[in-house]
RNA sequence: GGGUGCUUAGCUCAGUUGGUUAGAGCGCCUCGCUUACACCGAGGAGGUCGCAGGUUCGACCCCUGCAGCACCCACCA
């Protein structure tokens, strides 16, 4: 006997450790059956998951559980991401607090200690989270990107680019955050519109200080990194200027005026400054002009001599005190307000400097080109498949990948230059002396790579490569790759670029999108607002099973989620209700014989055959990654029709004690099914009732690796689905109809009945006659059937009302007429559309076969209703 | 500026090659503490499928235009 509540706080660790116990996770690479692999989106070690971990916990479990339970040899490798920058941030951060000491007061190698301390703790914080929502990861193979043999991946793979001329070293102008002290890639940058203005300024022609052009820019600090100004050659507005030079204002350097259609005429005063140090495009024009390059600033963004006076002034600063000194010497013209998009670190929030400096960079259009082939040709399918086109634009327009940080905190570039000499060594391992003078005083790179670049290697260096291991041979390329959509280019085109490139095979077939969480408002949820939904409170307070089913049936197609407490809650009373089944399903059918399945009684062919169709739905969906499909379809069969149906027909005395004395198996067997069915979904408490189970597979030790149900062709009794259809009409129409005919002493229900032949249709539900009597709860009940030519009408007649005669009062009773007249002319209205349709010689002509009798059949029926309305009618009235 | 989606019941969303009367969950209203479950049961109300045209015998679905919303990429100084 069951406890009468089942709590999910206390039960779900047990549960969980005796899955451990019996090593049910663990994939085994010398097996032969067919591998099923899915690499877990390591989380970054920066603290605690969130919903989102928690959605992809869910919706990867799901599949890997199915696939289990399938008899694939099933992998589902965990992992946490260093996540450098991110990462660095965090423990910079309470540095700072708790010590009030900087990275550079600690040292590289302090600091980095300090890191490592934080990550274990961080991991080990997550490592029980990833358990807590009950996911069935192998943890033997658990991964760091910072591992020994992950840092071997990324060193080697370094080097093949480098070898192949696909990761070079440049002088460039990167995005450069001031706080973080590092360049970004283009990736990480994130711009917001932000309120500004827009200064015209003068810049008097060299010589003729007379003569002047209006330059007008948002930025007026970097006019002191200014080397020309440019004007569109076919501008007539300034064709005098053409080969002249112009002063810089307060600089007093004379710059040339270049001509170059890149400048957009209609913008601002048509002409424009050119500051190659400090503008990508600047820096472009700059280049094809071959003018200086002038860096103003230093790390921190704070002027440098460069800037002259302005030296020792942060960006801020020195701009207010241009601006105050070009208005002194009368060459600001005026200013404007001007919104535009301004550049943010993607982790700080610091508004970015464009900034030249050497970095390190990817060919990323070369990797791109096999990995758009591979997503053209399907041989990786992306689902929802509407994000193939945003693939396509963004890696058909792919830009060099900047992948040097200048970070501590990371995978130390592989390369070594020679204090001698200045030789360049990229290596796997560290070189022992210069190849080219032989010193031995030889420096690594101080710079870190980019945190994607490792993650990028994930599903290969985790399975061992470079080295042809076991795991790789036999789980690579993995199944599925499962992640939300936000980082398909920083993650997933990097996967698949790196992946391709490293082993010339794909690295997963299916990519599968999930939406973002939001609030139950679709604010994304931020610290800041306040409105971060816990996932492991909730799952402590309503339970993981809960969450995770409420996470499945919101998996929606659409691009974002709203998690509410009130929408796990429901979630929990299904888990109540499943619980309560079961515990009435253990007190009548705990003796019962397996496969002891009476199949003559049309209850349970129905119930066999309506569980077959979930089962092959079920499995459909989740083949096409549809879960909220899935989950559905489960919890509609286990409600509306096991409980409300199933379960209400044998609990009448008479079935139940029948059943019981034939030890009737039907009860436990299609919940048995059901358990296994929703396993993956709630693993929890379907482990625990399928464990107390009379007739379950003993050979296995846990629902984990029972066989998931599929669609069975032989339970399948369409005739019996549609008497019971029938007969659950009936009893509604019982139910409903009663309510009005408290005045009258008996009552007679017509029953349209076409889906069934006249003739047998009595003889069909005599046997459920006592069925219906109870569960409509009548005293009396007796059907009297009568043909009308080629009609059959049934009526039932009842006979006892005052167990029924409630308290409608005569209000419900002219609501109830009004509305039955309303009825009467809707189906008259539509009677005559149908008879219309059927007239018309077009449609007869092209409508399908089907369909035309179904508007014949459809003819038939309302032409019954009308009359059994009109005759309802006049009875009452 | 370029791109991608979305607009269906009070809310969140399904609706798979165009085809009988557009669905679900929640919420709401009425009734019922019936021996698995009040974390329950029975019933009910609620939709001119964003707007305007077009194609078709037939459109939530296809085409055109418009409006509103969301997101991504670029960053014209």
């Amino acid at each position: 006997m069951l406890e009468a509540q089942f709590v999910p706080k206390e039960a779900e660790s047990s549960i969980y450790e005796f899955w451990l116990k019996n090593e049910l996770f663990k994939a085994d690479p010398d097996s032969t059956a067919p591998t099923y692999t899915i690499v877990f989106p390591p989380p970054n070690v920066t603290g605690v998951l969130h919903m989102g971990h928690a959605l992809t916990c869910t919706l990867e479990d799901i599949l890997v559980r199915r696939k289990r339970m399938q008899g694939f040899n099933t992998l589902w490798l965990p992992g946490t991401d260093h996540a450098g920058i991110a990462t660095q941030m965090v423990v910079e951060r309470n540095l700072m607090k708790d010590e009030k000491k900087s990275r550079h007061d600690l040292g590289r190698e302090k600091f980095l200690e300090k890191v490592w301390e934080w990550k274990e703790r961080s991991q080990e914080t997550i490592i029980s989270q990833m358990k807590k929502m009950g996911g069935s990861f192998d943890w033997s193979r658990l991964a760091f990107t910072l591992d020994e043999n992950v840092s071997l991946a990324v060193r080697e793979c370094f080097f093949r680019l480098y070898q192949e001329g696909l990761i070079y070293r440049d002088q460039a102008i990167i995005q450069w955050c001031p706080r973080c002290h590092t360049a970004l890639s283009d990736l990480e940058v994130k711009f917001k519109e932000t309120p500004g203005k827009f200064w015209h300024i003068k810049y008097r022609l060299k010589g003729e200080p007379s003569k002047y052009l209006v330059v007008a820019t948002t930025r007026p600090e970097t006019l002191l990194g200014d080397t020309a100004v440019a004007i569109h050659p076919e501008d007539e507005r300034f064709t005098e200027f053409h080969g002249k030079e112009v002063m810089v204002p307060l600089v007093g350097r004379a710059v040339p005026v270049i001509l170059d259609s890149y400048v957009d005429m209609q913008f601002g005063t048509g002409a424009l400054k050119i500051t190659p140090g400090h503008d990508p495009n600047d820096y472009v024009v700059g280049k094809k002009h071959n003018l200086p390059i002038i860096n103003l600033m230093d790390e921190n963004a704070v002027l440098n001599k460069e800037a002259g006076l302005y030296q020792g002034l942060d960006r801020q600063k020195a701009r207010a005190k241009i601006l105050q000194d070009l208005d002194q010497q009368e060459l600001l013209v005026k200013e404007e307000d001007h919104s535009h998009n301004v550049g943010h670190c993607d982790r700080c929030g610091t508004i970015v400097e464009p900034r030249v400096s050497a970095q390190w960079f990817v060919k990323a259009e070369e990797l791109a080109k096999d990995a758009i082939r591979a997503v053209e040709t399907k041989e990786i399918r992306i689902v929802p498949e509407e994000w193939e086109k945003t693939y396509f634009e963004w890696m058909r327009n792919i830009r060099p990948w900047c992948i040097s940080r200048q970070l501590w905190w990371g995978h130390r570039i592989p390369v070594w230059y020679c204090n001698d000499c200045g030789e360049t060594h990229v290596a796997i391992h560290a070189p022992t002396q210069c190849q080219k003078c032989k010193s031995k005083n030889l420096k690594q790179d101080e710079d870190v790579l980019d945190t994607w670049f490792s993650s990028g290697l994930w599903p290969i260096s985790t399975l061992g490569w470079p080295a042809d291991s076991t795991d790789l041979k036999a789980f690579y390329p993995t199944s599925v790759l499962e992640t939300g959509f936000d980082i398909l280019f920083f993650w997933v085109a990097r996967m698949i670029m790196l992946g391709m490139k490293m082993t010339g095979k794909i690295p997963f077939h299916t990519v599968y999108l999930h939406p973002m969480v939001r609030d139950e408002h679709g604010q994304k949820m931020s610290k800041t607002k306040g409105n971060v939904v816990d996932p492991l409170e909730i799952s402590d307070r309503l339970g993981t099973d809960a969450l995770r089913f409420f996470l499945s049936w919101n998996a929606f197609h659409g691009r974002d989620m709203r998690v509410s407490d009130e929408g796990v809650e429901n979630c929990k009373f299904f888990v109540n209700k499943i619980w309560n089944a079961s515990r009435f399903v253990l007190m009548h059918f705990e003796d019962v014989k397996k496969s002891n399945v009476d199949l003559s009684n049309e209850v349970n062919q129905w119930i066999w055959s309506r569980l077959n169709h979930i089962k092959g739905e079920v499995n459909r969906s989740l083949e096409q990654y549809r879960f909220f499909e899935a989950a559905q379809a489960i919890y509609h069969f286990i409600w509306s029709e096991y409980c409300d149906w199933f379960i209400e027909f044998i609990k009448s005395k008479e079935e139940l004690e029948a059943r019981k004395a034939a030890k009737e198996s039907t009860a436990v067997e299609v919940l048995e099914e059901v358990l296994r069915l929703l396993h993956p979904f709630m693993p929890f408490v379907t482990e625990k009732l399928w464990q107390e189970m009379p007739i379950r597979d003993q050979q296995k030790i846990s629902v984990c690796i029972a066989s998931y149900p599929q669609e069975d062709s032989k339970r399948v009794f369409p005739k019996a689905e549609e008497r019971l259809a029938l007969v659950i009409r009936l009893i509604e129409q019982v139910r409903t109809t009663r309510g009005l005919h408290q005045l009258s002493p008996a009552t007679e229900i017509s029953l349209s009945v076409s889906s069934l032949a006249g003739e047998s249709l009595l003889k069909d539900l005599i046997p459920f006659k006592e069925l219906i009597k109870k569960l409509a709860k009548l005293k009396e009940i007796e059907f009297i059937h009568q043909e009308h030519g080629k009609q059959t009408h049934l009526s039932i007649v009842m006979r006892d009302l005052k167990l029924f005669i409630p308290k409608a009062d005569l209000g419900d009773l002219t609501k109830e007429l009004e509305r039955k007249r309303k009825e009467l002319q809707e189906k008259t209205d539509a009677l005559r559309r149908a008879d219309e349709k059927l007239r018309n010689e077009r449609f007869m002509n092209s409508a399908p076969q089907n369909v035309r009798d179904g508007v014949v059949k459809q003819k038939m029926e309302l032409k019954r209703e009308v009359e059994a309305l009109q005759q309802y009618l006049d009875d009452l009235g």
